[in-house]
DNA sequence: TTGCTCCTCACGTCACGTGAGGTGGC
DNA sequence: TTGCTCCTCACGTCACGTGAGGTGGC
C-alpha cells in the first residue's frame, strides 16, 4: 500500500492527475483512510493505469477511456471509437497543413514586399441565391459604366413592375482573365424564395430568373474605397489564389454591400466583397 | 450603420462572436447607442474583421491578433509569431501523427487476434540512476536462479558495510535476442546522489558504482504476476518496439518495483517494470 | 399585443495546473 | 517545533455556444 506520492512517482503522473482519476471514476485508489482521506495505492493497480495512459497517448478523451476500461466493449464498439478518432485526426492534421500553408504564403509576402497586401483574403462558403439578371457583352471599357447603368436600370423597371423586393444587389464577371473588350457582365439582384417561386415562370427575353448554386469554397475579399480600385483588389485575389494553390471554377461574384449602383452618391466611398469560387489544385 | 444581426449575416461571423471581439477590445463596432447598448457597425469595418479572420485561419490565438491589428508591430516581430507559430503546428502535427499509428497498431491488433495484448506498452523518459552493481555472465538458464541470488546477496552485504540506503532494485539484461545460454546479468540497485557521492571511490573489484544516463525516450511495460511470466512481458515489450518502427538502444531494465528479489514472499505475486530504451528507425 | 432583435450575465467546454488554507506524522 | 505529505475547495485555461431573463421597435 503506496501513498499517492510515492505511486504517482512510479507511475510517471502528477499527483492532481491520480486525484482527478479518482473524482472522475477512472482509476480509484485500492483504499482510503476514512479519517484523514489519504489515498492509498496498490502495485496491482499499475498495470491499470499503464493501460489508461496507453489510451490516452491515441488522443482519446477520458470520457471515452471510462467506457473502454471500465465497461468492457464489444471488439466492434471498439473499432468504432478508434476509427472515429482516426477520422478526427485526419481532420485536424488537414487543418494544420492548411494553417501551415497559410503562415507560410505570409511569410514570403514580408520577405518580398516587407508589407502585406493590402486586402485579406478568406476562404468561406455562401449559399445558393435566387437571382434575377441581366447580361450581355459589353464592347469595350469605355462603355462600361454606360452598360452597367441601363442594364442595372431596366432591371430594377421590370423589378418594380413585378413588385418584386430586393435582398442584395450583385455583378457578375464572366471572364477570368484581364481582357481588354467584349465583357461578359451580368448584372444581377438576389430576391426571397417566395419571391423567386412566385415569378419564375414570367421571365422576358432579356431577364433571367434562376438559381445560382450554393458553393462550398470561395476565396472572398472586401474592398472598402473608390470603385475605381475594385480592379486592383481584383488583382490581389488572383494572385492569392494561384499562390495558394487554387483555380477559379466559375464567374467573379461583386457583391455590392454599400446598396445600389445606380443611387450611389460617392463612388469613392464603396465596399464590395469579391468573390470566386475555387478549388484546390492537384 | 448596421445592426448587429446584419453585420454578423454579411461577415459570416456568430453575433456572439462579435460582442466578444468588442468586449476583448479586439473589434469594436463603430457606434454604440447609449441607451440601448445596441452596437451598430459600419460597412468600412469589414475589412478589418476580415484581416482579423485570416489571421485566426492561420491558428493565432485572439491575443496575438490583438497585438498585431492593435499595435503596428515591426516586421521581425511579425515573422517571429509566424515562426513559433509554425514550429508549433509542425509539434502538433508530428503529434497527430504518431497518435494515428498508436491507433493503427491497436486496429491491427484486434484485428488480428480478436483481443489487444495482455500488455500495455508506453513511452517515457527516464531519469539518470547512481547504480551499484554486481555483473556477471550466467552459463545457463538452470543456474540462472541461484546466480541471481547470490549476486543481490553479495550486493547487499556490501552496502550494508557501507551504510547506503537502497533507494530501488533493480536487474540490467545485456543482450537484446532471446538466448539460451551465457546470460550477461547485472543486479543494481540505485543509491541516492549523496550516497553515490560519498562512496564512488571505494569501488571494489566485482562491485561497480556509476551513473546509468537518463534516457529520452524507452519503451516500457509493467507487469504484475508470477515472476515466470515476465519473459512473456519482454515478448511482447519486444514485438510492441518492432511493431512501432524502434529499435533498442541499449540494455533491458527491470525495476523491481515489488521490492528486494532475496526478500520475496510469493514469486507468484511480483511487479515489475520492464523498460528498454529505444529509437525510431528511420 | 405579438414576434423579432438586441442586451447583459453566467455556466459549460477539457484535463488538469496552480495556489489557498488547513491538517496528520516524523 | 519544523518541514513534509496529504487533503479539499476553487479559480484559470481558450474562444466562444448556449440558455436565462429582460427590454426596445414594428
Amino acid at each position: 500500500m503506496i501513498k499517492i506520492g510515492v505511486f504517482s512517482q512510479l507511475a510517471q503522473v502528477s499527483i492532481r492527475t491520480l486525484r482527478h482519476y479518482d473524482v472522475m471514476g477512472l482509476f480509484k485508489p485500492e483504499f482510503i483512510e476514512p479519517i484523514t482521506n489519504y489515498r492509498y495505492y496498490g502495485l496491482e493497480q499499475l498495470p491499470r493505469l499503464t493501460r489508461i495512459l496507453a489510451l490516452k497517448e491515441m488522443g482519446l478523451t477520458l470520457e471515452q477511456i471510462i467506457q473502454m476500461v471500465n465497461k468492457d466493449l464489444s471488439n466492434t464498439q471498439l473499432r468504432e471509437m478508434l476509427n472515429t478518432k482516426q477520422k478526427e485526426l485526419a481532420d485536424q492534421m488537414e487543418q494544420s497543413q492548411l494553417q501551415m500553408e497559410r503562415i507560410k504564403v505570409r511569410l514570403w509576402q514580408i520577405e518580398q514586399e516587407g508589407k502585406p497586401s493590402a486586402y485579406e483574403v478568406i476562404l468561406k462558403k455562401v449559399p445558393t441565391y435566387n437571382l434575377v439578371s441581366i447580361r450581355k457583352i459589353i464592347p469595350t471599357i469605355q462603355e462600361m459604366v454606360a452598360y452597367r447603368c441601363r442594364m442595372y436600370k431596366d432591371l430594377y423597371q421590370w423589378l418594380v413592375e413585378h413588385h418584386i423586393k430586393v435582398d442584395q444587389e450583385l455583378a457578375l464577371y464572366h471572364f477570368q482573365e484581364f481582357i481588354e473588350s467584349n465583357f461578359d457582365f451580368e448584372a444581377a439582384v438576389a430576391i426571397s424564395r417566395d419571391d423567386y417561386e412566385r415569378t419564375i415562370k414570367c421571365s422576358k427575353d432579356n431577364i433571367a430568373i434562376y438559381l445560382l448554386p450554393e458553393e462550398d469554397l470561395v476565396a472572398s475579399v472586401i474592398h472598402s474605397g473608390a470603385f475605381m480600385q475594385v480592379s486592383q483588389a481584383l488583382f490581389d485575389l488572383f494572385k492569392w489564389i494561384s499562390l495558394h494553390n487554387y483555380s477559379p471554377t466559375g464567374p467573379i461574384r461583386e457583391i455590392h454591400l454599400f446598396g445600389h449602383e445606380n443611387d450611389l452618391v460617392d463612388p469613392n466611398s464603396i465596399v464590395v466583397e469579391l468573390q470566386i469560387p475555387v478549388m484546390k489544385n492537384k
